[in-house]
DNA sequence: TATTGCCATAATGTCGACATTTGACATTTA
DNA sequence: TAAATGTCAAATGTCGACATTATGGCAATA
């Protein structure tokens, strides 16, 4: 075995959005640091510890004296959320589409190929996800801002998909979900800057809307 | 007495970011918990939530079992901070001078006159410093995507102003640090989106420049 | 009945101590 | 001499307990 033996905050803090994620901890929920800590067989101190990293993570509010509660979505949060990331992915791709090189276009194709793929086997978008964060990586591999590309995931892809997660499985059909990518990746094929931002930022925007109209 | 009675942790924290800012902690430099814990009187607890918090700021790097440390920045990491700020400001700025009315140009051009002002009597930035918050706070005043004014903050100021406060000091002279301003106030007046967004992009790289070549 | 004040309960903030790991120095060995 | 190993102090991770603060219910009062 490889040995592994990560500290109790990070397990802790993984568990505890695995339970955001899957609904036992709702949206606006406190957080009760005993609870866990029984539950877990673990002392307070390492419980903390993760939920000041989900903290810095935006996936739960802290209140000094008043504890900790999971993350309450406004409306608000969710659009401006996304309006970031695409913001700043729109960016990274504006500055970094020159670069592209007939490899880098490939792999934006064997990405799109494997939605294509998924899209016929898979029922529901719990398969995409994992190909939507690569396909957002892949518009990204030739920005060399480690920083943004960071704060893009940070803003919008961490935070909805946990606290969003269900929802998140149920916007699109996993047909119009590919579509829609391939839609952007033909603009940047096309090394078309202009469609490349606006159609990211209209995608981002419409995740955001039916996010919030669900 | 206003009753503050603020967290150790929070006090501790503020604490910490003045030690940074005057230099007792350089960059790279080990933060050690017991050290502090008896120079403070406190136990080692709050100070672990302190560092955390820093952390969250980007100020304090955190190896697991290995300590934290004061954050090294690379010359990459101001340029690319200071884009990513930039990029946001850029954007934000860009999508709300539509909405400006007179009143907001007028608050504006008060924040410069206080800026020439300030460039009359100053003798270095210091007290440039917080006109400058005021001035692109200013700019973002009709923004109403709060994540995304926090966010362009996180990016650049919070950390640049601590971690390179001194160097910061000497960036400019407070007369050519209020042309500066002045110039991007100008463009601002005369909603030309096009020239803000080019000359705020233009001023954050020059600062990373600038505070690289120190 | 509505409001105020008090109290009991439970959660958070802080403490001091122990367990484990790290990094450096000393020692051995080739 | 240089590499490997053993040893030890110091720092981090974790623990259990106490102190302080928030929350909800109940009684007393207007």
């Amino acid at each position: 075995m490889l040995l592994k033996k990560e500290t109790y905050s990070r397990q802790v803090a993984q568990i505890i959005r695995q339970m955001i994620r899957e609904g036992e901890l709702k949206q606006g929920q406190p957080v009760k640091e005993p609870l866990l800590a029984n539950r877990l067989s673990i002392s307070r101190a390492p419980i903390r510890e993760a939920l000041q990293l989900l903290t810095d993570e935006g996936l739960v509010t802290s209140e000094p004296q008043k504890g900790k509660r999971v993350r309450q979505l406004t409306d608000k949060d969710i659009l401006d959320s996304y309006d970031v990331g695409a913001i700043l992915e729109a960016a990274g791709v504006a500055d970094s589409l020159m670069l592209w090189t007939e490899g880098d276009i490939l792999r934006l194709r064997a990405v799109v190929d494997d939605m294509h793929n998924a899209s016929r086997n898979a029922t529901d978008l719990s398969a995409m996800m994992e190909l939507d964060d690569l396909f957002h990586a892949t518009l990204l591999q030739r920005c060399d801002n480690g920083r943004l590309v960071e704060m893009a995931r940070l803003s919008c892809v961490s935070i909805s998909k946990v606290l969003c997660y269900k929802i998140w499985l149920t916007l699109f059909s996993p047909k119009g979900f590919t579509e829609r990518h391939a839609t952007i990746a033909n603009a940047v094929y096309a090394k078309d800057v202009a469609s490349v931002v606006a159609l990211l930022r209209k995608h981002y925007r419409e995740i955001g809307e039916r996010i919030i109209a669900s």
